[in-house]
DNA sequence: AACAATATAGGGCGACCGTCCCAGTTTCTA
DNA sequence: TAGAAACTGGGACGGTCGCCCTATATTGTT
């Protein structure tokens, strides 16, 4: 078959472009150049740009579920899973000093435009809610495991947009450090061995 | 004279709609209707877009330094004065829920852009900052206070932007409760009376 | 080999973009 | 009161946008 290499293709040019320099200004000579086509081809295989947005957005989903998976596997303790997560921040600070989270800046993007997909775009956001959550659980934080997530992913969050906009690498290190050392003193709430 | 009204209207409606669509997204004919007078009017005013940015920053730099000097002439403490500004993620919420933070969305939108005017946009976050930083040097944290004032700003900022993508007020209530309870567990590192 | 399905390039459509020009009108100034 | 300056509306410009159509080429299936 082959028929979904150069669909790929598309989805992957479209999602760097989307991310670097936003969803709306991102064009279809854009991405077709980007991908070596011509514009009535893209059309081909997207009838409309959303159609475009939309599956990135799927891939950014599978991609984000592949991660969190992945380190569900390969990570021992929940606490480093957290770890895991935080340390984003640094492993693509060269990505975020440029462009921002790119979580972040779509639904922003998307809520000021008023589009109809902003809300799979959120869910981006509500993946790693839920595995943050699932973390906070399995530390025995039951009843503000939630909270708990929420609060990492706007601290995150933050850090990312300020970082962003001052260039600050030294900033976004000592952070991280700060999330590091809130985790380390949260208060411990059960084992996280579970018999039962 | 009355030179500077439509001028003045121009810049208002131009703030109003770069919080509410975006930069990109917001056309002459936007400004232009939303002040009733016609395109070619509003050249006159305005030679290019950017001139309009340039001057939306810098209304937003006057009233931002405005606010600033007005909280510290109102306020008793510093730690109420941080507190004055934490508080604006609750009395700025109906406007925040849609179209997230002014200061953020801005700078993050023009850096996406590579925008000349990034950097003018970033002075307003500068600004905050230095006044955020005052703050706490007067609480006595005269090692830490940037590095305070920056952690304040982005933890803020990261709950604008989850509080809008999840349009989740009882969330933004409890950080803010958070960010109370964290400047109130501050180590006191001395006096603030100052007898030299 | 014949045929259908898919892929591709190229160009055209109407709309809107930022910008610019111009012809009137109003307001200010001497 | 006459001329200058500022203001205003209308429209034209080249360009790009998302979207669509069509003719040709490639591929896959019998």
């Amino acid at each position: 078959m082959g028929h979904g290499e150069t669909r790929r293709q598309i989805i992957e040019a479209a999602d760097n472009l989307f991310y670097r320099q936003g969803f709306e200004h991102t064009s279809f000579a854009d991405i077709s150049s980007m991908v070596s086509i011509s514009r009535g081809n893209l059309y081909h295989h997207f009838k409309t740009k959303d159609d475009i947005l939309d599956a990135v957005i799927k891939t950014r989903l599978d991609r984000t579920q592949h991660m969190l998976t992945a380190w569900e596997e390969q990570t021992a303790t929940p606490k480093d899973r957290i770890r895991s997560y935080i340390k984003i921040l640094l492993s693509n600070w060269s990505m975020i000093k440029d462009y921002g989270c790119p979580v972040g800046t779509l639904c922003t993007e998307l809520a000021k435009l008023n589009h109809a997909s902003k809300a799979e775009a959120n869910k981006v956001f509500t993946l790693f809610r839920v595995w943050l959550k699932a973390q906070f659980t399995q530390l025995g934080h039951t009843q503000d495991a939630d909270s708990l997530a929420m609060h990492v992913l706007s601290w995150s969050q933050g850090v990312a947009t300020l970082g962003n906009a001052f260039d600050d690498l030294q900033y976004v290190k000592q952070e991280v450090e700060k999330m590091y050392d809130w985790l380390d003193d949260l208060p411990v709430k059960k084992k996280q061995t579970n018999y039962e």
